[in-house]
DNA sequence: CGCGTGATTCTCT
DNA sequence: GAGAATCACGCGG
């Protein structure tokens, strides 16, 4: 028997091209996170492209470092940080090893599992901001630091993979400026999301903090 | 709804 | 020691 679409995890190769090629190619894409209590599915509607050690906004830009290191790592695995002193982010690492880009998971539509999200983000008013924002979808699906450097692309019964799902035609996708970014790296217009989706996040410009004291 | 601010700790300078 | 690829909440309109 022949798997249908949302059983086939996506190829590593899809991942080993150029990051601007592979960011936009993930909208509609379904990530599924594997829980003791059920999986989870959401259908990716918001990312974010880091291209290369060359880009300023990416972590990778002063260089290989512990935090870093899954960035220069194959194409296909899942780059997990912490920011703000309290929440995960995820990407997943594309381009050839050894060049560190990735695309940064920023929204999403619960497909599958609704009810084991909504227990780790008792915040969200509707279904709709269950993943709405990339720590939020982090939370959502229970992703933290121990998966940090799992492969995505790896079929069986993995913690996190990301599966074909319906790719979303090139005239529904749209782009602008990256959230959150400070510096020159902000104006890069990396940041690709669905047209009209009530999943994808409110645009806000970076805020540097003043200091409290 | 938009805007401002506190939370909380890791990472790199 | 400063700033961070963010979120939640409170306030004012």
């Amino acid at each position: 028997m022949i798997a249908p679409p949302d059983a086939t995890p996506l190829p590593r190769h899809f991942f080993d091209r150029p990051v601007l090629e592979v960011a936009p190619d993930l909208l509609g894409r379904v990530l599924v996170r594997t829980t003791p209590d059920g999986p989870i599915r959401v259908r990716l509607t918001e990312v974010e492209a880091y291209d290369g050690p060359n880009d300023p906004g990416s972590h990778a830009y002063r260089g290989h470092t512990a935090r870093n290191d899954v960035m220069f790592g194959p194409p296909g695995h899942v780059y997990v940080y912490f920011t703000y002193g309290m929440w995960f982010c995820m990407n997943l690492v594309c381009g050839p090893e050894g060049n560190p880009s990735a695309v940064l998971l920023r929204a999403g539509e619960i497909v599958e599992g609704a009810e084991l999200a909504r227990k780790r983000r008792l915040s969200a008013r509707n279904d709709k901001e269950l993943a709405k924002g990339p720590a939020r979808l982090a939370t959502a699906l229970d992703v933290t630091r121990e998966l940090n450097g799992t492969d995505a692309c790896a079929a069986g019964d993995t913690p996190l993979r990301i599966l074909t799902g319906t790719p979303v035609p090139a005239d529904q996708v749209r782009n602008g400026p990256r959230t959150g970014v400070s510096g020159d790296g902000a104006v890069q217009p990396w940041r690709y999301w669905v047209a009209n989706d009530p999943t994808v996040s409110p645009y806000r410009a970076h805020a540097p903090r003043r200091r409290s004291s």
